[in-house]
DNA sequence: GTTAGCACTCAACACTAAAGAGTGCTAATA
DNA sequence: TATTAGCACTCTTTAGTGTTGAGTGCTAAC
């Protein structure tokens, strides 16, 4: 049995009423709907077949039709028909998005909001580890007798400002020392490989800046490690109570409790690697949490390393079609502002 | 008609029962369940001088009854015996609480956590806008040759860090000049006296630092202006689940959507304004939006002004005694590393 | 190969009846 | 005189029952 133009037409027509609707669709009301051009038993035949073949499944014998997965999956990879955007979408997006690059973390925040509302669905901003990116500036900057900020710069945007509290205090000219000292040995470094090159260097050196660099290293290491965390920003959460299949209280529940399951979602979306933009529907999750939603990801790069990402999560009958266009069109205007923000 | 004792213990055990069951309660279950020493059929007579008074609701003319705002504010004020600390408390907070100082918005973050985990109710922290702050410290850092930061740090302990962008550039030397220029002039002042002031002493000094001052203020006065805001955390939004009332999708749709009014919630807290913990239910709260939940708010300050609070929002029939407890424990820690920060 | 017709299935809905928890009122009681 | 037992009544909740409607698969005719 092949998947013939006929069972493609069909297919197609579910699932676009599947995403309008979230109710299953029989024959009758499809041939009334659509103009299929053959009578209803002749599409409940091709059903018979397309669920055979997997792409359809009844929730209960006297029940219409509902995609599967792997329908999605072929429908997001051949059979979704482009939207175009919309005159609304431009403006609103104009409106709305930041016009001139500031840090990526708030940058990916903003865009998260806009894409919430223009999608109506939930969306999410994740700014990676640090670990990996290269230290491109790092400077002390003492603010009063006891306290010092920690001024961190990535080459891929990320500014970080912890307060180091030094014990016993500090004068400010060893500070500047030792923050000169820091920033000259360790730029260009992988945060990663700083905390074993930096002890070996610095014993060298520790004589020149008297016992300040023994007091602010383990510091600065401690604060470092802390740092080094996601971030992650949510936006429309309550736009789930949009979609009828959430009028169930329990569902929605699980929807919003997998969503403050930070750490699956932060596993989830960073596992897309390519540039652009991802989809994953379903199943296709490789957690239990999500395998009844889909993401649709756009990564973010900066030279080779992911500086950020950007997802809608939604049930799996997402308008894709839609969600694709509007992340696209938001996703061109951040790698513009990336581009200007790095020249 | 007055209230006499007998009325208190009828009322104290309709709450009792009622923050715990949410059900309306009848006079039998009553004398069941609380052993008052009379009759059902006393108990209804008092019941109906009860709710004669407003202390007391009914649904409908054959339900239980159940408790008003106003018997709420008596209980919280006067019934309410309270409860104490447990090991598991203790424990907890020992374990989950920051052990030093940080920055306050991280502290009241951190807390907001642990609150909402303990007592099992969606809870906030809120930092204030900035405006009335003083400034306490001002350094820019240039990054790189078109890019600073500017470290603000003001006498409440929030720290700031926006990037500003100088397009055409600028000369480190002129940037620590301006820096210290900055620094000198600005601290100890307002943020909100900033904006008028400055431009009146800067117009005398600018002959000194070239053009490059006119460059970097406009666009930190623009960068105050947009730091200047509240910042809200919430967490445990999701245990609203766990109570029965919103187990109808739409109030927990409107309880979600409520805490998603940002604006709503910012003033609600903040008006919050004498140090220690304010309990304020249902009606008290001017808010249409809130007008069915209660909050118990914790406001802390230093030196007299508010640097943050932080709250648990829930149903009215909240476990008053419990919140309060475990609030008193945190907030007695935070003001105890608020001390130590200050020092 | 397509389709009309038919018997069958199942969820959703409206309706009904019974159970249960509550009330207020009245008259008896301590 | 305050308290309480008894009673008729109210209203929600729950379980059960039939009806409707949208769906199916199968078969025989076109």
């Amino acid at each position: 049995m092949e998947l013939n133009d006929r069972k493609l037409k069909i297919l197609q027509a579910i699932i676009q009423d599947y995403i309008q609707t979230a109710e299953p669709i029989g024959s009758r009301t499809l041939t009334k709907r659509y103009d299929l051009g053959v009578s209803p038993a002749t599409i409940r035949n091709e059903m018979a077949d397309l669920e055979e073949l997997g792409f359809l499944m009844q929730p209960h014998t006297s029940a219409g039709r509902v995609p599967s997965d792997k329908a999605y999956r072929l429908y997001v990879d051949a059979l979704m028909t482009k939207t175009k955007n919309t005159n609304y979408q431009k403006t609103f997006i104009k409106a709305n998005l930041l016009k001139k690059f500031v840090e990526v973390e708030r940058l990916l925040q903003y865009s998260s909001k806009v894409l919430s509302e223009l999608t109506r669905y939930t969306s999410l901003a994740l700014t990676p580890q640090i670990k990996g990116n290269k230290l491109k500036f790092l400077q002390l900057v003492p603010i009063d007798s006891e306290n010092l900020v920690a001024i961190i710069v990535t080459d891929t945007g990320v500014i970080k400002k912890p307060l180091l509290k030094i014990t016993g205090g500090f004068d400010e000219a060893s500070i500047q020392k030792v923050s000169n000292l820091l920033n000259e040995k360790l730029a260009g470094l992988s945060i990663m490989d700083i905390e074993s090159q930096l002890i070996q260097e610095l014993n060298n050196e520790i004589y020149k800046c008297n016992n300040i660099i023994e007091k602010v290293v383990p510091e600065l290491f401690q604060t470092l490690e802390r740092l080094d965390d996601f971030e992650l920003f949510l936006n429309g959460t309550t736009n789930i109570f949009n979609f009828p299949e959430f009028s169930d209280i329990f569902k929605a529940k699980s929807f919003l409790s997998m969503l403050e399951e930070k750490e699956v979602i932060k596993n989830l979306v960073s596992t897309s690697d390519n540039e652009g933009i991802t989809i994953s529907i379903g199943n296709e999750n490789c957690y239990s949490e999500v395998k009844e939603y889909s993401l649709v990801t756009a990564t973010f790069k900066i030279s080779g390393s992911s500086i950020g990402w950007l997802s809608v999560i939604g049930p799996t009958r997402m308008d894709y079609a839609n969600v694709i266009n509007i992340m696209g069109q938001i996703s061109k205007h951040i790698n513009q502002l990336l581009k200007k923000g790095n020249e």
